[in-house]
DNA sequence: TTTTTTTAGTCCCGTATGGAACTTTGTATT
DNA sequence: AATACAAAGTTCCATACGGGACTAAAAAAA
């Protein structure tokens, strides 16, 4: 009867929503996934980044041409136009050539535009143009509704309860440590 | 006075979280990316994913010599031995030449091993070795560890939760629409 | 049984990617 | 003011990646 002890927490959070669940429809590895990992957390996040971006970014580069980073961008400067690139970069996380080269090969497109900071020469401050506009607006259309479609199990209260949490997070990585030299067991 | 009406169901959950957070910390364009997107949710997930596949990745080919395919296969043989190839891939969304590549990598470094599979000629059964089992074993702390600070700033009761409604979406997502075509507004 | 279609995995190849070095400008230090 | 240091972007380069074609085996259809 020791079997019948209360569950750790941490057993508690890698099984979070097995109950509810029940076993149908998970491929198998998934619910291992979900249900016997020690990293309960990181696999749920990655496994719906990549439910969300794989389809949406291939639907991007066939409909406007353009590939994630480039979208990245535009998306950034569509949210809060005059940018700098190393804004795009540090809120995006990617590296920074990879982000110069996309916005390059925006320019080049003519779907923003640069200007040399005067206040900081080094830097150039990025515009959307209005072509620019046209694709994102057009382009945001299948991203929300993909979002709706990835929470329409949830009830309204259950959403605005996930969007709270994970922005709570969100606001707190700032504060994480950053991981530059974890403890080496082994020198 | 107008403005003073209720705020819809959308603006609550772009702003899901915005009271509690005031403003302290956050970068300036995460902070509209968090609280004026029309996209809360992949945003979250993305950059959480980020936040934590990055460290994670780079320390694990720096330590182990692992790139993150390979990683993929020996974690997920780490948790359940004898899979095959291409139930890795669904369950990682890695393509198929991907995993093929990181497999051939890791058996050539006998960090797992491969059977042909006689109930069906085409696939292999892949076991991980015992050098694997002390890697993923090894690698498994820093991962848990960072997980760990990610969620510090919730409550067990909040962190329950996040793991609950995210493996709802999780479990759900089996049924969502392929979106292989998407409404072409433009034929 | 024969034929067709799906599935597992590999191979080929062009390209996007990200590390590292580099240039230029701004900021600290003395 | 001179010197060192950091930050913004760009360029170079090796390579990992993923699309697509291909082979072989199994399943489905005829």
């Amino acid at each position: 009867m020791r079997e019948t002890r209360a569950p750790t927490l941490d057993t508690l959070l890698r099984e979070g929503g097995k109950a509810a669940a029940g076993s149908h429809g998970v491929e198998d590895l998934v619910s291992v996934k979900l249900w016997q990992n020690p990293c309960w957390l990181s696999f749920r996040i990655n496994f719906l980044a990549l439910q969300f971006n794989e389809p949406i970014y291939r639907h991007i580069e066939k409909e406007h041409g353009l590939a994630r980073p480039e979208f990245v961008v535009l998306y950034s400067l569509g949210l809060s136009d005059g940018l700098t690139a190393s804004a795009i970069c540090s809120s995006s996380g990617f590296p920074k050539n990879t982000i110069s080269r996309a916005i390059q090969k925006l320019v080049d497109k003519n779907i923003i535009r640069r200007e040399v900071d005067q206040a900081d020469l080094r830097s150039f401050v990025l515009y959307i143009t209005d072509e620019g506009k046209r694709i994102v607006d057009q382009a945001m259309q299948p991203m929300v509704e993909r979002e709706n479609i990835m929470v329409s199990s949830l009830t309204p209260a259950e959403k605005l309860m996930l969007s709270e949490l994970l922005a709570k997070v969100v606001v707190e990585s700032s504060k994480w440590p950053s991981m530059t030299h974890i403890e080496e067991n082994e020198e």
